[in-house]
RNA sequence: AGGCCUACAAACCGU
């Protein structure tokens, strides 16, 4: 039981959907999972939400025959990290018994969401908020650039994880005050593999390679994440041998590893090398389908554009936007505004200015003032 | 009865 167990869990980290459906056909089918209570279902409920499928989750959750706190937990956090979060509210009101981690799934789900106000009212109103909760909070807070608050949050805890620590070193590289967090990094009693890697991100996403060199060659541990960081460090300054080698030297690769080895590819031109990868990788995600598009679409091949849209499992605002690009790229600004004005089912700012900027560049200044004007959302 | 499995920090996509 505890290898089935093993696998459950192998299968949601590695976020492989395939994989997922065929180990809950053979443990549903021989009804293994009826015999050990809530255990087998819970963890298929959790493996399918980090598989993307929220709706797969609800199916063993209705069907599982004992349900305990931890179910119910599990289930609205399916729902939270799908985005779904109207559905996590319903299931919530529903709850049974709630305790501190469902509140806290719904606080952490609502920031992400860009929900902060939300988010904050909630945590205010917990009964028993713990070293979690308050960590969540502060990483919302330290997430949207509200340092102030991230700080007082920060100087108001009793007690504190590495967590806490480690979610105050992203968002500084992210407002240019690399400097800051190194400092940071340099006075924290308590740091991990995380906290190290966070800080190689930081100096990657800063523009510091150097620093991203000289970081990774001292940390006493790395692992996958690492090494993924370092791939894209690598191809952000357009050292595809050295980002090819980190890959081929990896000894475990998950899902974004192999996008952004694709994304490198892609990135610096090298678009077949990009395809031959990408049609390699174990399992997807929406992100490198995406990728190749995007990629397509910027290289003026409009036909492998269409392809990847048509062919990738679902699409998102992100698939429609490189469309609308990939039109504009030939000229044919009848059809990306056609995308945006009719085909999207989700449309954004970005897409929009997308559009504007597409008219703008061209000189089009009638067309760009026109989509201004009945732009639904502007910014 | 208790334990186990759930919530927090690092990497991938569009103007």
């Amino acid at each position: 039981i505890e290898h089935l167990a093993r696998l459950i869990r192998s299968c949601g980290n590695a976020r492989d959907l395939r994989q997922a459906q065929r180990l809950n056909c053979a443990i549903h089918g021989r009804g293994i999972d009826r015999r050990h209570g809530s255990y087998l279902s819970n963890l298929l409920v959790e493996m399918y939400g980090k598989c993307g499928s929220a709706a797969d989750s609800f199916a063993v959750f209705q069907r599982a025959r004992d349900r305990n706190l931890y179910s119910w937990n599990m289930m609205l956090q399916a729902f939270a990290v799908n985005g779904d979060l109207s559905s996590a509210k319903n299931l919530f009101d529903r709850m049974p018994q709630k305790d501190v981690v469902s509140w806290t799934a719904i606080m952490a789900a609502l920031a992400a969401n860009g929900r902060l106000n939300e988010a904050s009212l909630l945590f205010d109103s917990l009964p028993c908020p713990n070293l979690v909760s308050r960590n969540v909070m502060l990483a919302a807070y330290a997430k949207a650039g509200h340092l102030e608050s991230a700080w007082k949050a920060f100087n108001a805890m009793g007690e504190r994880s590495v967590a806490s620590w480690t979610s105050m070193i992203q968002p500084l590289a992210e407002l240019g005050k690399v400097e800051v967090a190194q400092q940071i990094y340099d006075r924290t009693p308590m740091w991990n593999v995380i906290t190290s890697t966070s800080m190689l991100a930081a100096y990657t996403q800063s523009g510091n390679f150097d620093m991203a060199l000289e970081a990774f060659d001292s940390m006493p541990e790395i692992n996958v994440v690492t090494c993924t960081v370092m791939i894209s460090c690598y191809a952000a300054c357009f050292q595809i041998e050295e980002a090819l080698k980190v890959f081929d030297s990896m000894l475990e690769r998950n899902v974004v590893t192999w996008t952004e080895m694709v994304h490198a590819y892609a990135d610096l031109g090298h678009l077949e090398e990009a395809k031959l990868l990408f049609y390699q990788m174990p399992c997807w995600t929406l992100v490198p389908w995406n990728v190749m598009l995007l990629a397509y679409a910027m290289a003026g091949h409009l036909e492998d554009a269409k392809l990847m849209f048509e062919t990738s499992p679902s699409r998102s605002v992100f698939s429609w936007t490189a469309m609308i690009q990939a039109y504009s790229c030939r000229g044919d600004f009848a059809q990306a505004e056609d995308i945006l004005l009719c085909k999207i089912p989700m449309m954004d700012v970005v897409a929009a200015n997308t559009m504007l900027a597409t008219y703008t560049l061209a000189g089009c200044t009638d067309k760009a003032e026109r989509l201004f004007e009945t732009m639904p959302v502007r910014d």
